[in-house]
DNA sequence: ATAGCCTTGACT
DNA sequence: AGTCAAGGCTAT
Protein backbone atom coordinates (compact mmCIF):
# COMPACT_ATOMS: atom_id res chain seq x y z
CA UNK A 1 0.00 0.00 0.00
CA UNK A 2 0.75 3.32 -1.22
CA UNK A 3 -0.12 6.01 1.60
CA UNK A 4 0.67 3.97 4.60
CA UNK A 5 3.82 5.54 5.56
CA UNK A 6 3.41 7.78 7.96
CA UNK A 7 3.82 11.13 6.78
CA UNK A 8 3.61 14.37 9.37
CA UNK A 9 2.15 17.97 8.75
CA UNK A 10 5.20 19.34 7.83
CA UNK A 11 6.47 16.68 5.52
CA UNK A 12 3.36 17.66 3.57
CA UNK A 13 4.03 21.29 3.64
CA UNK A 14 7.46 19.97 2.24
CA UNK A 15 6.19 18.03 -0.18
CA UNK A 16 3.65 20.38 -1.32
CA UNK A 17 4.58 22.10 -4.70
CA UNK A 18 3.02 24.52 -6.35
CA UNK A 19 2.38 23.37 -9.37
CA UNK A 20 0.61 20.09 -7.97
CA UNK A 21 -2.88 20.38 -9.48
CA UNK A 22 -5.50 19.05 -6.99
CA UNK A 23 -3.40 20.12 -3.62
CA UNK A 24 -7.06 19.50 -2.06
CA UNK A 25 -7.63 16.69 0.75
CA UNK A 26 -11.25 15.00 1.76
CA UNK A 27 -12.37 17.55 4.11
CA UNK A 28 -14.25 14.16 5.97
CA UNK A 29 -11.59 11.77 6.00
CA UNK A 30 -8.21 13.75 4.07
CA UNK A 31 -7.54 11.03 2.00
CA UNK A 32 -6.86 12.23 -1.82
CA UNK A 33 -10.00 14.13 -3.69
CA UNK A 34 -11.34 12.38 -6.45
CA UNK A 35 -13.50 15.29 -7.59
CA UNK A 36 -16.70 16.84 -6.92
CA UNK A 37 -19.73 14.94 -5.13
CA UNK A 38 -22.51 15.99 -3.12
CA UNK A 39 -21.53 19.23 -3.53
CA UNK A 40 -18.12 19.80 -2.93
CA UNK A 41 -14.52 17.79 -3.30
CA UNK A 42 -14.73 14.67 -1.89
CA UNK A 43 -12.43 11.51 -2.12
CA UNK A 44 -13.87 8.49 -3.60
CA UNK A 45 -14.78 6.13 -0.62
CA UNK A 46 -16.56 8.87 1.45
CA UNK A 47 -18.58 9.46 -2.06
CA UNK A 48 -19.63 6.26 -1.78
CA UNK A 49 -20.16 6.02 1.84
CA UNK A 50 -22.15 9.35 1.43
CA UNK A 51 -23.79 7.62 -1.26
CA UNK A 52 -24.88 4.66 0.08
CA UNK A 53 -26.06 6.28 3.66
CA UNK A 54 -28.26 7.80 1.86
CA UNK A 55 -29.40 6.03 -0.73
CA UNK A 56 -30.13 3.23 1.63
CA UNK A 57 -31.43 5.28 4.39
CA UNK A 58 -28.92 3.85 6.88
CA UNK A 59 -29.06 4.68 10.48
CA UNK A 60 -26.02 4.15 12.63
CA UNK A 61 -25.11 4.72 16.07
CA UNK A 62 -22.63 5.98 17.88
CA UNK A 63 -20.50 3.53 20.39
CA UNK A 64 -18.56 6.51 21.86
CA UNK A 65 -19.28 10.05 22.34
CA UNK A 66 -20.22 10.93 19.22
CA UNK A 67 -17.40 12.91 18.93
CA UNK A 68 -14.83 9.99 16.82
CA UNK A 69 -11.74 11.11 15.22
CA UNK A 70 -12.42 10.32 10.90
CA UNK A 71 -9.42 10.11 9.38
CA UNK A 72 -8.30 7.16 6.38
CA UNK A 73 -6.88 5.07 8.81
CA UNK A 74 -10.45 4.91 11.10
CA UNK A 75 -12.77 6.16 8.67
CA UNK A 76 -14.68 2.91 8.58
CA UNK A 77 -14.38 2.65 12.38
CA UNK A 78 -17.73 4.66 13.20
CA UNK A 79 -19.91 5.59 9.93
CA UNK A 80 -22.37 7.90 12.43
CA UNK A 81 -19.85 10.25 13.16
CA UNK A 82 -18.47 9.74 9.58
CA UNK A 83 -22.00 10.57 8.61
CA UNK A 84 -21.89 13.57 10.63
CA UNK A 85 -18.70 15.31 9.63
CA UNK A 86 -20.14 14.89 5.64
CA UNK A 87 -23.09 16.54 6.68
CA UNK A 88 -21.38 19.21 8.77
CA UNK A 89 -18.39 19.62 6.07
CA UNK A 90 -21.34 20.50 4.01
CA UNK A 91 -22.09 17.62 1.69
CA UNK A 92 -25.70 17.79 0.44
CA UNK A 93 -28.12 15.04 0.53
CA UNK A 94 -29.94 16.62 -1.99
CA UNK A 95 -27.58 15.98 -4.82
CA UNK A 96 -28.20 11.96 -4.11
CA UNK A 97 -30.81 11.37 -6.32
CA UNK A 98 -34.84 9.71 -5.36
CA UNK A 99 -35.19 8.22 -8.91
CA UNK A 100 -30.89 7.02 -9.13
CA UNK A 101 -30.77 8.57 -12.71
CA UNK A 102 -27.41 8.31 -13.73
CA UNK A 103 -25.18 10.43 -15.72
CA UNK A 104 -26.04 14.01 -16.68
CA UNK A 105 -25.49 17.00 -14.41
CA UNK A 106 -27.70 18.67 -11.57
CA UNK A 107 -28.16 22.09 -10.32
CA UNK A 108 -24.76 21.87 -8.26
CA UNK A 109 -22.67 21.97 -11.92
CA UNK A 110 -22.00 25.85 -12.18
CA UNK A 111 -21.52 26.31 -8.68
CA UNK A 112 -18.82 23.55 -8.90
CA UNK A 113 -17.36 25.35 -12.20
CA UNK A 114 -17.57 28.78 -9.49
CA UNK A 115 -15.76 27.39 -6.98
CA UNK A 116 -12.75 25.89 -9.56
CA UNK A 117 -12.38 29.22 -11.25
CA UNK A 118 -11.60 30.78 -7.44
CA UNK A 119 -9.43 27.99 -6.41
CA UNK A 120 -7.46 28.87 -9.93
CA UNK A 121 -8.08 32.35 -8.76
CA UNK A 122 -6.28 31.63 -5.47
CA UNK A 123 -3.73 29.44 -7.38
CA UNK A 124 -2.41 32.20 -9.52
CA UNK A 125 -2.85 34.35 -6.82
CA UNK A 126 -0.32 32.25 -4.62
CA UNK A 127 1.92 32.17 -7.26
CA UNK A 128 1.96 35.93 -8.44
CA UNK A 129 2.71 36.55 -4.42
CA UNK A 130 6.28 33.73 -5.21
CA UNK A 131 5.06 31.60 -2.63
CA UNK A 132 1.89 30.84 -0.10
CA UNK A 133 0.52 33.19 1.68
CA UNK A 134 -2.31 31.70 4.11
CA UNK A 135 -4.90 33.17 2.16
CA UNK A 136 -8.40 31.70 1.90
CA UNK A 137 -8.41 27.31 2.99
CA UNK A 138 -12.19 27.35 3.33
CA UNK A 139 -12.14 26.87 7.02
CA UNK A 140 -13.16 23.11 6.39
CA UNK A 141 -10.78 21.85 4.77
CA UNK A 142 -8.48 20.30 6.10
CA UNK A 143 -5.29 21.28 4.93
CA UNK A 144 -1.87 20.83 6.00
CA UNK A 145 -0.51 23.84 4.27
CA UNK A 146 -2.07 26.05 7.13
CA UNK A 147 1.67 28.18 7.73
CA UNK A 148 1.87 30.88 10.21
CA UNK A 149 3.97 33.78 9.70
CA UNK A 150 2.82 35.78 12.46
CA UNK A 151 0.37 38.67 13.09
CA UNK A 152 2.36 41.38 11.75
CA UNK A 153 3.38 39.75 8.21
CA UNK A 154 -0.14 37.95 8.02
CA UNK A 155 -2.68 41.06 8.88
CA UNK A 156 -0.45 43.90 7.04
CA UNK A 157 0.16 41.08 4.22
CA UNK A 158 -3.05 40.78 2.68
CA UNK A 159 -3.37 38.18 0.13
CA UNK A 160 -3.18 40.22 -2.77
CA UNK A 161 -5.19 40.39 -5.98
CA UNK A 162 -2.69 42.23 -8.31
CA UNK A 163 -0.18 41.82 -11.53
CA UNK A 164 0.07 38.15 -11.63
CA UNK A 165 -3.27 37.47 -10.54
CA UNK A 166 -6.50 37.29 -12.89
CA UNK A 167 -8.94 40.04 -12.01
CA UNK A 168 -11.43 38.90 -9.56
CA UNK A 169 -14.18 37.22 -11.11
CA UNK A 170 -17.12 39.13 -11.58
CA UNK A 171 -20.14 37.59 -9.72
CA UNK A 172 -23.42 37.47 -12.00
CA UNK A 173 -26.86 37.89 -10.11
CA UNK A 174 -27.39 34.57 -11.53
CA UNK A 175 -24.68 33.22 -9.96
CA UNK A 176 -24.78 34.67 -6.47
CA UNK A 177 -28.03 33.86 -6.26
CA UNK A 178 -27.71 30.06 -6.76
CA UNK A 179 -24.91 30.06 -4.40
CA UNK A 180 -26.62 32.00 -1.98
CA UNK A 181 -30.18 32.60 -1.47
CA UNK A 182 -32.26 29.75 -2.21
CA UNK A 183 -35.29 31.18 -1.08
CA UNK A 184 -35.07 34.01 -4.04
CA UNK A 185 -38.16 32.59 -5.89
CA UNK A 186 -40.12 31.48 -3.10
CA UNK A 187 -43.16 33.59 -3.85
CA UNK A 188 -43.89 33.84 0.10
CA UNK A 189 -46.74 35.94 1.41
CA UNK A 190 -45.48 36.20 5.15
CA UNK A 191 -48.48 35.82 6.77
CA UNK A 192 -48.85 32.70 4.83
CA UNK A 193 -45.48 31.20 5.57
CA UNK A 194 -45.47 32.06 9.48
CA UNK A 195 -49.06 30.64 9.49
CA UNK A 196 -47.82 27.17 8.52
CA UNK A 197 -47.37 24.66 11.21
CA UNK A 198 -44.20 22.35 11.92
CA UNK A 199 -45.26 18.65 11.61
CA UNK A 200 -42.17 17.06 12.87
CA UNK A 201 -42.90 13.35 12.26
CA UNK A 202 -43.26 14.88 8.33
CA UNK A 203 -40.20 16.08 8.03
CA UNK A 204 -38.79 13.30 9.98
CA UNK A 205 -38.16 11.08 6.98
CA UNK A 206 -34.98 10.92 5.22
CA UNK A 207 -34.08 13.95 3.30
CA UNK A 208 -33.64 13.07 -0.09
CA UNK A 209 -35.19 15.96 -2.11
CA UNK A 210 -36.15 14.49 -5.10
CA UNK A 211 -33.96 15.38 -8.00
CA UNK A 212 -37.06 15.80 -10.28
CA UNK A 213 -35.87 15.75 -14.20
CA UNK A 214 -37.87 19.03 -14.43
CA UNK A 215 -35.22 20.92 -12.46
CA UNK A 216 -32.29 20.05 -15.50
CA UNK A 217 -33.78 23.26 -17.07
CA UNK A 218 -33.26 26.57 -17.89
CA UNK A 219 -30.83 28.85 -16.14
CA UNK A 220 -34.03 30.79 -15.02
CA UNK A 221 -35.71 28.12 -13.61
CA UNK A 222 -32.96 27.51 -11.62
CA UNK A 223 -32.95 31.02 -9.90
CA UNK A 224 -36.08 30.45 -8.28
CA UNK A 225 -34.95 26.68 -6.96
CA UNK A 226 -36.01 25.94 -3.79
CA UNK A 227 -36.06 22.57 -2.94
CA UNK A 228 -39.12 20.65 -3.73
CA UNK A 229 -41.07 19.22 -0.81
CA UNK A 230 -40.97 16.15 -1.83
CA UNK A 231 -40.15 13.90 1.50
CA UNK A 232 -40.23 10.15 1.06
CA UNK A 233 -41.82 8.72 3.92
CA UNK A 234 -39.37 6.24 4.71
CA UNK A 235 -38.51 7.32 8.03
CA UNK A 236 -35.77 6.71 9.98
CA UNK A 237 -35.09 8.80 13.11
CA UNK A 238 -31.02 8.40 12.61
CA UNK A 239 -31.17 10.34 9.72
CA UNK A 240 -31.53 13.67 9.81
CA UNK A 241 -34.81 15.16 9.07
CA UNK A 242 -34.17 18.25 7.62
CA UNK A 243 -36.98 21.28 8.11
CA UNK A 244 -37.85 23.17 5.15
CA UNK A 245 -37.23 26.29 6.97
CA UNK A 246 -34.04 25.11 8.33
CA UNK A 247 -33.28 24.38 4.71
CA UNK A 248 -34.06 27.78 4.00
CA UNK A 249 -32.04 29.75 6.33
CA UNK A 250 -29.22 27.67 5.40
CA UNK A 251 -29.62 28.53 1.83
CA UNK A 252 -30.12 32.34 2.84
CA UNK A 253 -26.20 31.98 3.87
CA UNK A 254 -23.71 33.54 1.43
CA UNK A 255 -21.07 31.67 -0.20
CA UNK A 256 -17.91 31.77 1.95
CA UNK A 257 -15.12 31.80 -0.91
CA UNK A 258 -17.05 34.21 -2.21
CA UNK A 259 -17.17 36.65 0.67
CA UNK A 260 -13.90 36.11 1.55
CA UNK A 261 -12.37 36.92 -1.85
CA UNK A 262 -14.91 40.18 -2.13
CA UNK A 263 -13.34 41.42 1.15
CA UNK A 264 -9.87 40.58 0.32
CA UNK A 265 -10.11 43.00 -2.51
CA UNK A 266 -11.38 45.88 -1.21
CA UNK A 267 -8.64 45.10 1.95
CA UNK A 268 -6.03 45.25 -1.08
CA UNK A 269 -7.47 48.52 -2.19
CA UNK A 270 -7.32 49.96 0.88
CA UNK A 271 -4.04 48.84 2.14
CA UNK A 272 -1.74 51.98 0.58
CA UNK A 273 -2.94 53.91 3.31
CA UNK A 274 -1.24 51.99 6.17
CA UNK A 275 2.05 50.50 4.59
CA UNK A 276 4.93 50.93 6.52
CA UNK A 277 3.46 50.93 10.25
CA UNK A 278 3.32 47.83 11.68
CA UNK A 279 2.33 48.89 15.27
CA UNK A 280 -0.75 48.17 17.67
CA UNK A 281 -2.80 50.88 15.85
CA UNK A 282 -2.60 50.02 12.44
CA UNK A 283 -3.21 46.16 13.54
CA UNK A 284 -6.36 47.87 14.83
CA UNK A 285 -7.22 49.62 11.79
CA UNK A 286 -6.60 46.73 9.91
CA UNK A 287 -9.34 45.13 12.29
CA UNK A 288 -11.22 48.07 11.53
CA UNK A 289 -10.99 47.63 8.07
CA UNK A 290 -12.05 44.14 7.94
CA UNK A 291 -14.89 44.24 10.18
CA UNK A 292 -16.59 47.07 7.87
CA UNK A 293 -16.01 44.90 5.23
CA UNK A 294 -17.34 41.82 7.04
CA UNK A 295 -20.18 44.06 7.83
CA UNK A 296 -20.95 45.12 4.21
CA UNK A 297 -21.40 41.35 3.59
CA UNK A 298 -23.49 40.93 6.41
CA UNK A 299 -25.95 43.67 5.76
CA UNK A 300 -25.76 42.07 2.24
CA UNK A 301 -26.38 38.84 3.82
CA UNK A 302 -29.72 39.89 5.53
CA UNK A 303 -31.30 42.11 2.82
CA UNK A 304 -31.29 38.80 0.72
CA UNK A 305 -32.72 36.65 3.50
CA UNK A 306 -36.18 35.06 3.45
CA UNK A 307 -38.15 37.21 5.57
CA UNK A 308 -35.96 39.98 5.70
CA UNK A 309 -36.84 40.64 2.55
CA UNK A 310 -40.16 41.06 3.17
CA UNK A 311 -40.22 43.97 5.58
CA UNK A 312 -39.77 47.87 4.55
CA UNK A 313 -36.56 49.24 4.73
CA UNK A 314 -37.27 51.08 7.41
CA UNK A 315 -37.79 48.30 9.62
CA UNK A 316 -34.95 46.67 7.75
CA UNK A 317 -32.59 49.23 9.19
CA UNK A 318 -34.12 48.96 12.66
CA UNK A 319 -33.46 45.26 13.10
CA UNK A 320 -30.23 45.62 11.64
CA UNK A 321 -28.97 49.09 13.79
CA UNK A 322 -30.15 46.72 17.17
CA UNK A 323 -28.18 43.24 15.91
CA UNK A 324 -24.95 44.44 13.59
CA UNK A 325 -22.32 43.86 16.18
CA UNK A 326 -23.79 41.03 17.17
CA UNK A 327 -23.65 39.64 13.98
CA UNK A 328 -19.90 40.43 13.56
CA UNK A 329 -19.31 38.97 16.77
CA UNK A 330 -21.19 35.88 15.98
CA UNK A 331 -19.61 36.12 12.48
CA UNK A 332 -16.38 35.71 14.09
CA UNK A 333 -16.94 33.38 16.53
CA UNK A 334 -19.19 30.43 13.62
CA UNK A 335 -15.96 31.07 12.29
CA UNK A 336 -13.52 29.97 15.28
CA UNK A 337 -15.98 27.29 15.95
CA UNK A 338 -15.83 25.59 12.54
CA UNK A 339 -12.25 26.23 12.12
CA UNK A 340 -11.73 24.56 15.48
CA UNK A 341 -8.13 25.69 16.63
CA UNK A 342 -8.34 26.80 20.30
CA UNK A 343 -4.51 28.58 19.78
CA UNK A 344 -5.38 30.16 16.46
CA UNK A 345 -7.65 32.89 14.74
CA UNK A 346 -9.37 32.44 11.51
CA UNK A 347 -9.73 35.98 9.86
CA UNK A 348 -12.51 36.43 7.47
CA UNK A 349 -9.89 37.35 4.63
CA UNK A 350 -9.10 33.00 5.49
CA UNK A 351 -5.71 33.85 6.88
CA UNK A 352 -4.67 32.12 10.35
CA UNK A 353 -2.81 33.75 13.63
CA UNK A 354 -1.89 32.12 16.52
CA UNK A 355 -3.96 33.56 19.42
CA UNK A 356 -0.44 34.42 21.98
CA UNK A 357 -0.07 37.07 18.53
CA UNK A 358 -2.75 38.34 18.46
CA UNK A 359 -2.92 39.20 22.10
CA UNK A 360 0.40 40.40 22.03
CA UNK A 361 -0.27 42.66 19.49
CA UNK A 362 -3.83 44.46 20.81
CA UNK A 363 -4.66 46.58 24.00
CA UNK A 364 -5.92 45.19 26.99
CA UNK A 365 -9.49 45.24 26.36
CA UNK A 366 -9.20 44.05 23.04
CA UNK A 367 -7.71 41.57 23.53
CA UNK A 368 -9.72 40.42 26.56
CA UNK A 369 -12.44 40.85 24.10
CA UNK A 370 -10.73 38.06 21.40
CA UNK A 371 -10.07 35.88 24.43
CA UNK A 372 -13.76 35.76 25.48
CA UNK A 373 -15.02 35.09 22.12
CA UNK A 374 -12.25 32.65 21.99
CA UNK A 375 -13.52 30.65 24.92
CA UNK A 376 -17.16 31.06 23.05
CA UNK A 377 -16.24 29.25 20.56
CA UNK A 378 -14.47 26.53 22.23
CA UNK A 379 -17.67 26.24 24.32
CA UNK A 380 -19.68 26.36 21.43
CA UNK A 381 -17.34 23.71 19.23
CA UNK A 382 -17.93 21.41 22.33
CA UNK A 383 -21.77 22.00 21.68
CA UNK A 384 -20.77 20.71 17.97
CA UNK A 385 -22.57 23.35 16.96
CA UNK A 386 -23.77 22.90 12.79
CA UNK A 387 -23.82 25.10 10.06
CA UNK A 388 -27.78 24.73 9.46
CA UNK A 389 -27.51 25.70 13.44
CA UNK A 390 -25.42 28.48 12.91
CA UNK A 391 -27.86 29.63 10.05
CA UNK A 392 -30.59 29.60 12.57
CA UNK A 393 -28.95 31.63 15.43
CA UNK A 394 -28.40 34.17 13.24
CA UNK A 395 -32.03 34.62 12.23
CA UNK A 396 -32.67 34.35 15.72
CA UNK A 397 -30.47 37.48 16.60
CA UNK A 398 -31.32 39.11 13.58
CA UNK A 399 -34.95 39.15 14.24
CA UNK A 400 -35.08 40.51 17.17
CA UNK A 401 -38.77 40.64 18.56
CA UNK A 402 -37.56 43.47 21.42
CA UNK A 403 -36.85 46.11 18.32
CA UNK A 404 -40.41 48.64 18.61
CA UNK A 405 -41.58 48.28 15.20
CA UNK A 406 -45.20 49.24 15.28
CA UNK A 407 -46.30 47.78 11.82
CA UNK A 408 -44.45 44.90 11.84
CA UNK A 409 -43.77 44.04 15.59
CA UNK A 410 -46.14 40.45 15.07
CA UNK A 411 -44.27 39.24 11.62
CA UNK A 412 -40.76 39.44 13.86
CA UNK A 413 -42.01 37.95 16.51
CA UNK A 414 -43.77 35.00 14.00
CA UNK A 415 -39.88 34.92 12.62
CA UNK A 416 -38.68 34.61 15.92
CA UNK A 417 -41.06 31.81 16.58
CA UNK A 418 -41.02 29.50 13.45
CA UNK A 419 -37.03 29.97 13.41
CA UNK A 420 -36.83 28.74 17.19
CA UNK A 421 -39.39 25.75 15.96
CA UNK A 422 -37.37 24.76 13.04
CA UNK A 423 -34.41 25.06 15.20
CA UNK A 424 -36.17 23.00 17.78
CA UNK A 425 -37.14 20.22 15.43
CA UNK A 426 -33.64 20.02 13.52
CA UNK A 427 -31.96 19.55 16.82
CA UNK A 428 -34.38 16.72 18.14
CA UNK A 429 -34.70 14.83 15.14
CA UNK A 430 -30.77 15.06 14.19
CA UNK A 431 -29.21 15.17 17.57
CA UNK A 432 -31.70 12.83 19.28
CA UNK A 433 -29.13 11.66 22.07
CA UNK A 434 -28.58 15.21 22.86
CA UNK A 435 -31.89 16.83 23.44
CA UNK A 436 -30.77 19.49 25.64
CA UNK A 437 -29.07 21.07 22.59
CA UNK A 438 -31.61 23.62 21.19
CA UNK A 439 -31.38 25.27 24.42
CA UNK A 440 -28.09 25.04 25.44
CA UNK A 441 -27.49 26.41 21.60
CA UNK A 442 -29.66 29.61 23.11
CA UNK A 443 -27.21 29.56 26.12
CA UNK A 444 -24.32 31.37 24.26
CA UNK A 445 -26.74 34.25 22.62
CA UNK A 446 -26.71 36.38 25.86
CA UNK A 447 -23.09 36.20 26.24
CA UNK A 448 -23.03 37.11 22.51
CA UNK A 449 -24.84 39.74 22.92
CA UNK A 450 -22.83 40.91 26.16
CA UNK A 451 -20.06 40.92 24.16
CA UNK A 452 -20.67 42.64 21.77
CA UNK A 453 -22.05 45.31 23.53
CA UNK A 454 -18.64 45.52 24.74
CA UNK A 455 -17.04 46.00 21.88
CA UNK A 456 -19.04 48.65 20.68
CA UNK A 457 -18.05 50.67 23.98
CA UNK A 458 -14.39 49.97 22.81
CA UNK A 459 -15.21 50.62 19.17
CA UNK A 460 -16.77 54.52 20.44
CA UNK A 461 -13.86 55.08 22.41
CA UNK A 462 -11.18 54.01 20.35
CA UNK A 463 -13.23 56.04 17.93
CA UNK A 464 -13.36 59.32 20.01
CA UNK A 465 -8.96 58.60 20.09
CA UNK A 466 -9.38 59.04 16.57
CA UNK A 467 -7.99 55.26 15.77
CA UNK A 468 -10.24 54.28 13.76
CA UNK A 469 -10.44 54.68 9.86
CA UNK A 470 -12.68 57.01 8.50
CA UNK A 471 -15.68 56.07 5.70
CA UNK A 472 -16.55 53.18 8.21
CA UNK A 473 -19.71 51.43 8.19
CA UNK A 474 -19.14 49.90 11.54
CA UNK A 475 -19.04 53.78 13.22
CA UNK A 476 -22.63 54.37 11.20
CA UNK A 477 -24.02 51.88 12.34
CA UNK A 478 -22.49 53.34 16.13
CA UNK A 479 -23.81 56.62 15.14
CA UNK A 480 -27.19 55.26 14.65
CA UNK A 481 -27.88 53.52 17.58
CA UNK A 482 -26.05 55.78 20.50
CA UNK A 483 -24.86 59.52 20.78
CA UNK A 484 -21.58 58.53 19.95
CA UNK A 485 -18.91 61.65 19.45
C1' DA B 1 -19.80 -2.65 4.25
C1' DT B 2 -16.03 -0.59 1.85
C1' DA B 3 -13.78 1.63 -1.94
C1' DG B 4 -11.73 1.51 -6.47
C1' DC B 5 -13.08 1.37 -11.04
C1' DC B 6 -16.85 1.49 -14.60
C1' DT B 7 -20.96 3.36 -17.14
C1' DT B 8 -24.06 6.96 -18.05
C1' DG B 9 -25.79 11.23 -19.98
C1' DA B 10 -26.75 16.58 -19.60
C1' DC B 11 -24.08 20.10 -20.49
C1' DT B 12 -20.23 22.49 -22.86
C1' DA C 1 -16.70 14.89 -29.03
C1' DG C 2 -15.18 15.83 -24.42
C1' DT C 3 -16.14 16.64 -19.54
C1' DC C 4 -17.31 14.98 -15.11
C1' DA C 5 -20.50 14.10 -11.36
C1' DA C 6 -24.07 11.20 -10.84
C1' DG C 7 -25.15 5.86 -10.05
C1' DG C 8 -23.51 0.87 -10.64
C1' DC C 9 -20.54 -3.09 -10.14
C1' DT C 10 -17.59 -6.09 -7.65
C1' DA C 11 -13.17 -7.85 -5.16
C1' DT C 12 -11.96 -7.54 -0.85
Amino acid sequence: MLGDKPRGVILNVMEYTYDEDLEELCPVCGDKVSGYHYGLLTCESCKGFFKRTVQNNKGYTCAENQECKIDKTQRKRCPFCRFQKCLNVGMRLEAVRADRMRGGRNKFGPMYKRDRALKQQKKALIRSNGFKLENGVPPQSVSPLQVDYGLINTIHSLPTISKGAPPPIPISDYEANLCGATAVGMTMQPHLALSSQYQPTAFASRAIKAECPDHTSSPESLIGYSYPDVYPATASPQLPGLPPLVLELLGCDQDELMVQNKIIAHLQQEQGCSRGRHDKSSTFSQMCRMADQTLFSIVEWARSCAFFKELKVGDQMKLLHNCWSELLVLDHIFRQVLHAKEDSILLVTGQEIKLPLILDEVDATLSSLVQKGQNLAMRLHTLQVDRREIACLKFIVLFNPNVKMPENQAFVEGVQEQVNGALLEYTLTTYPQFQEKFSQLLVPLTEVRSLSMQAEDYLCYMNLSGEVPCNNLLIEMLHAKRACV
